[in-house]
DNA sequence: GCCGTTTTCGGCCCGACTGTTTTCAGTCG
């Protein structure tokens, strides 16, 4: 019978072992091999425990054959002899303190040995009681540091979504924007690459007075405790608990400096890699040949120096840009400005009020979207539930409502408007309502609201029935996951964007902040199978509808064209997809 | 231990900051 572990456990795991190697003197390649690894884990999208299932764990960067073999055994027996064997001698709980911001393999080893630490809370302990700070090698501030660090470590273990970040990044950027020395800010990291959830926030600043941008950052309101600050980068946990570091540099080596802490990581060793063939080795500073640096304001040219086009931040993950960028084939990505309208929207009618109602009314949506340059919306409120309403008041209600909405279709002649709903995809893999209520509607979009824990082959059933259905344009959240609270169902994707493609049935991207669904990974699997997608706010209010930008940003990490994107389109061919 | 537009062998990214040091080790991004 095999074992399920998750990505993160066998990252931990990963990492335990070359914390193992590290402690025990190993060579630094095989350690960093297995670092990689782990983050290669961490970051793969489907579960490796699958990817084991279908014998596609070749397909994850930095799994080898040895690794390879090592986790064949863990999913087979639930243990690796061979990591019992590098781990042997060295106390088990050194590994428990890795997590611990700070706390390396060296440290945790020295703690874990000299005072028979086994986990975080006895860390705790010990470093209250002042047996830290008496070790070799350490003191009373680093003793310090690890209290501070522990508290904050259990305060925020998880990982931001993206929108809130996002939030938090804008008020840091503006107050630095207030200090007159501060020429230039922009968000570094995960954050610039727009991935959905996000560790900490990284900022750049363009300034020929670091020293002022650093007191400055240090006297943020919202800052509760200074980690690090030197002459030219600083960091800093906020009273919410969000690490921001900020680093600067003069305006005339920016571009170098945006470069290096977009990352990602892999993207940049791999820009290092073929830069090193030709004789050049990359740093935040710039582009060394031999003795003489060179600098670069802005990006582009860094990337022009070596050879490549511009390679927009969301596309930075080392999965084949860097050769696209070589041979002039990047997409040209979507942009929020190219989106003509949204429809998925959440009103106020009563139509089912105990189901998920919206804020506003279909007038307010409508002056929304004519606010943000719309052309055209979809009403997708839910369907009155089938458990509590006859099939009769069903048709009733929504005959109702649709009447409504012709009274607005005919009043707003500026503005293109869609009587849709958003029906539920039954666990019995019925739509939510009778056909004949779907006839009064323009369309529809169904999601699988209930049931989320079938197997593979009812889960994937279930989508296509909505796929198969002349009532419904466009799947909506199609993989079903929250982030940092339920994890995507599984289901046939290859089958699913066939179906897709023949039905011409859209595959929505979802930009509700903890759905962002489709993720960008099975955004470019789509877009390669030529399914049409299309992106929605999910909206429940109407300030909510700005949330579209993180739908496009999703887009853009999924290599998605204008093209792609159905909601591009103008009214009068975008109406086209429906009944109207 | 991984990986391949000079490769299946011989490479493997680079630098800042901090604390405990007396010239450096550890950690991080």
């Amino acid at each position: 019978m095999a074992r399920f572990y998750s990505n993160r456990q066998i990252a931990k795991i990963l990492r335990s072992i070359s914390a193992a190697y590290t402690v025990k003197g190993g060579d630094y390649f095989k350690i960093t091999a297995y670092d990689k690894a782990a983050d290669s884990v961490e970051h793969t999208t489907s579960e490796l425990k699958d990817l084991w299932d279908d014998g596609k764990m070749d397909t994850v960067p930095g799994l080898g054959k040895a690794i390879q073999l090592h986790l064949d055994e863990l999913f087979r027996t639930g243990n690796v002899r061979h990591f019992d064997q590098i781990k042997s001698g060295l106390p088990k709980g050194m590994f428990e303190l890795l997590d611990v911001p700070g706390m390396g393999p060296k440290s945790a080893y020295k703690i874990a040995k000299a005072l028979k630490v086994k986990n975080i809370k006895d860390l705790e302990v010990a470093a209250r009681r002042g047996k830290i700070a008496k070790l070799p090698g350490f003191g009373p501030k680093s003793q310090q540091d690890i209290l501070s660090s522990i508290s904050e470590f259990t305060e925020r273990t998880q990982r931001l979504i993206l929108p809130f970040a996002h939030s938090v990044a804008r008020r840091v950027l503006d107050y630095l924007c207030k200090e007159k020395t501060c020429l230039r800010a922009e968000p570094l990291g995960s954050l610039r690459r727009m991935v959905a959830t996000v560790g900490d926030i990284d900022i750049a600043v363009a300034s020929k007075s670091p020293q002022k941008i650093i007191d400055h950052f240090k006297s943020f309101r919202e800052v509760s405790r200074v980690l690090e600050a030197g002459s030219r980068t600083s960091s800093v946990v906020l009273k919410n608990g969000v690490q921001v570091d900020l680093m600067i540099q003069p305006p005339d080596a920016f571009g170098a400096l945006l470069q290096h802490f977009t990352g990602s990581k892999n993207h940049n060793i791999h820009l290092r890699e073929l830069a090193l063939k030709r004789g050049f080795s990359l740093s935040e500073y710039g582009i060394k040949a031999k003795v003489r640096l060179m600098k670069f304001r802005k990006e582009e040219e860094f990337y022009k120096f070596l050879g490549l086009d511009f390679i927009e931040p969301e596309l930075r993950e080392d999965i084949g840009e860097i050769e696209s960028a070589q041979t002039h084939t990047l997409p040209e990505l979507i942009e929020l400005e190219d989106i003509k309208g949204d429809i998925h929207l959440h009103s106020s009618y009563p139509i089912e009020p105990s189901h998920d109602l919206g804020a506003n009314t279909f007038e307010d949506i409508i002056e929304k979207a004519k606010s943000l340059g719309y052309e055209y919306v979809g009403f997708s409120d839910h369907s009155p539930s089938h458990s509590t309403h006859t099939k009769q008041q069903i048709i009733d209600l929504i005959g109702k409502r649709s009447q409504k909405i012709e009274q607005l279709k005919a009043s707003s002649k500026d503005i293109g408007i869609l009587n849709l709903l958003e029906i539920d995809i039954l666990a019995s893999g019925e739509l939510s309502i009778p056909e004949e209520s779907l006839k009064f509607l323009d369309g529809s979009l169904a999601g699988i609201h209930s049931s989320h824990r079938q197997d593979k082959k009812t889960m994937t059933k279930r989508i296509l029935v909505a796929c198969n259905s002349p009532y419904v344009q466009v799947v909506s959240h199609p993989t079903g996951r929250l982030l940092q609270e339920r994890e995507s169902y599984e289901v046939d994707w290859p089958r699913i964007f066939e179906v897709c493609v023949k039905t011409k049935t859209m595959l929505e991207i979802n930009a509700w902040p903890n759905r962002l669904d489709l993720p960008d990974a099975l955004v470019r699997e789509a877009v390669g199978a030529g399914v049409k997608l299309i992106i929605n706010s999910d909206s429940h209010q109407i300030n909510q509808m700005d949330n579209m930008r993180f739908g496009v940003a999703v887009g853009r990490r999924g290599w998605a064209t204008a093209k792609d994107i159905a909601n591009t389109l103008p009214w009068v061919e975008f109406r086209k997809l429906f009944k109207v």
